[in-house]
DNA sequence: AACGTAGGCGTGCACTGTACGCTTACCCAA
DNA sequence: TTGGGTAAGCGTACAGTGCACGCCTACGTT
């Protein structure tokens, strides 16, 4: 019976997560969706109500394009397909990385998802505290490798200060000329193996 | 010849990091830092360029008190009393977890520990891309069970709001169900283990 | 045709970080 | 003891933020 709305949640994420996008996190703020969606800034208002939940729907908009169905594989596959999946989508907004560490917990994306993991894990014979270990431990290394990954030590750092950086601290300078010549998404897949390779019974 | 300071840069991150652990995050502003030292609020800029630098200052401070010289033990005991000595040092300032995050890059006493923890890997007999994945993954599971722990997911949800989350999420409620009955620390301390026998060769 | 509902918006407030320039305390040379 | 130079300390001001509040207006229904 009132005057109907204008605009959709999924509308509203999108423009959020545009302005992300082009302008990167500190060009995030409510007159920036605003003028993007050509509204005024209190406008906004009536679709949520803090600018928190307007973050909290982009990164839900982020996360909820991944196929949560595992590939038809043997279950350890099965995770490192998921697991890369999730790492994927958010590698496709690094800009958003820290609003999506923030709100991934009231993500219902990411709750799907750690159901299906959870899933593989069952049929794979994990129950209990063992279960509720390897769903911790797989979790955490995604959420640190991706946060790694694009805010990296000695990212900013030119060839030259990395030199100096060698008087003081040797390996981690040889180290981290080892480590440019590894794509991330190897370095990525490689470092979950390792824990994969944990979580297999020995 | 001039007028001496007041301020040493200890003090300055130690006031600073005072207001977030009384305070909280959202807590810490410059004024608030001045006010705690009984200084105006543009003194603070004597010492630091930057709010910025000031939040790097105080990271600092959490992380430089951990002890780098690794234990009397096996490589694997070695980095396991590592890595949990920084995951003490984080934890005893919870509210500054966001910041210590953000500005862990920048923070020379966690370059000094992955000088440390590399130096362990080479006895051990890691080297080329091995010891760099070996550090990544270690540094990874770090970063993310941190964070998980400070911030996790399901963690302000009462159980009846659990059980209502049980009906679309059966796994994730049964798991959150036991995880509750894990301390935080055996719970961090069994996910290094699984990638630490990730890392022990077959 | 008129009405009531609710979307849209303009103004204003408290607060942030920080640029700029004045004042003042201090140490050294005379 | 006294002056001077240097840098510490601070007061003011400004552009920007998130958001409270209340007015206006477009709409679907009766």
């Amino acid at each position: 019976m009132p005057r109907p709305k204008s605009l959709t949640t999924t509308a509203l994420a999108a423009a959020t997560l545009a302005v992300i996008d082009r302008d990167g996190l500190a060009g995030l703020s409510m007159r920036a969706v605003a003028t993007e969606l050509g509204m005024g800034t209190m406008s906004l208002y009536r679709y949520v109500a803090d600018r928190d939940e307007l973050e909290a729907m982009a990164v839900e908009r982020v996360v909820s394009a991944v196929d949560m169905e595992p590939p038809r594989a043997l279950w350890d596959k099965q995770i490192s397909v998921l697991v890369e999946r999730i790492r994927a989508a958010i590698a496709k907004h690094p800009n958003a990385v820290p609003l999506t560490m923030a709100h991934r917990h009231r993500c219902p994306s990411l709750l799907r998802w750690s159901e299906a993991v959870l899933g593989v894990l069952t049929r794979a014979g994990f129950t209990g505290e063992e279960r509720v270990i390897a769903l911790r431990t797989l979790l955490g290394y995604l959420i640190g490798a991706t946060e790694m990954e694009h805010r990296s030590p000695l990212a900013g750092l030119g060839t030259d200060a990395m030199a100096g950086l060698g008087e003081r601290y040797p390996l981690l300078a040889e180290t981290a000329g080892v480590a440019r010549t590894i794509p991330a998404d190897i370095e990525f897949r490689r470092g979950l193996d390792v824990v994969l390779s944990g979580l297999r019974r020995p």
